[in-house]
DNA sequence: GAAATGTTGACTATTAACTGCAACTAGGAT
DNA sequence: ATCCTAGTTGCAGTTAATAGTCAACATTTC
């Protein structure tokens, strides 16, 4: 799913029509609506400060709609500048490992912290 | 070891001064003096162009100077957008469990491919 | 047929990333 | 003493890219 399909399903399930929604983020809802269709004159997303707005008027999921807008989300950002090396590393992983790596995490993550 | 300071002493390494640095990398020996020393106008860090062609001219780490400037490298940044879960579920581990997995990730490493 | 809704192209505003100059500091060489 | 070379700092100005607006039009809904 692409980032401008994704926000239209969003407001939809809202039932906010264009200006409606534009209002509440404080943009035009020609611009609005050029997000939506992915028909920016230049780059493909608006900005970060916009999308968090969006996430919170419609009650997405911030870091996801950061993620399909191709924009790393602050903790995920965060936590590479802590540990550059990890990722450093975690960068020159081929996918199998990389896979090995995503499971390991999940396991991670039902252990009890500790 | 803060960005500016890295730059200076790559710099000083290779014996070049501000102004013989500053024309390879085409800016203002001005520009670059506040780089070096962290005084810019606004922001900390100049553009990912700048750094490239520091890193290439001063033969440092690219990615090494791009996490010092707080940016997130390309490649790493691509990794992120391409297995989001995996970073989503890291952000939420605690350092202990970070730690954890950067040796994980280490063992990985050594392993034989496949 | 008039409200509300959505689309498009051209245009504008804002910000980031610099430049260029001036004035100043501090060390050597000559 | 003075004149290079190196570096620093403040500030106004420039440029390119980014993030939007606005007028006009088309489409649906009633």
């Amino acid at each position: 799913m692409r980032f401008g399909e994704r926000i239209r399903e969003l407001r939809k399930a809202k039932r906010l029509s264009l200006r409606q929604l534009a209002e509440l983020v404080d943009v035009s809802h020609t611009y609005l609506s050029k997000v939506e269709n992915q028909k920016l004159d230049f780059g493909e997303y608006p900005s970060e400060a916009l999308i968090h707005k969006l996430a919170a008027e419609l009650d997405g999921d911030e870091n996801r709609l950061l993620l399909l807008a191709e924009k790393i989300p602050d903790d995920i950002k965060q936590m590479v500048l802590r540990s550059p090396e990890l990722f450093h590393d975690l960068a020159k992983l081929n996918k199998k490992k990389l896979k090995a790596v995503a499971e390991f995490v999940q396991t991670m993550q039902e252990t009890a912290s500790k």
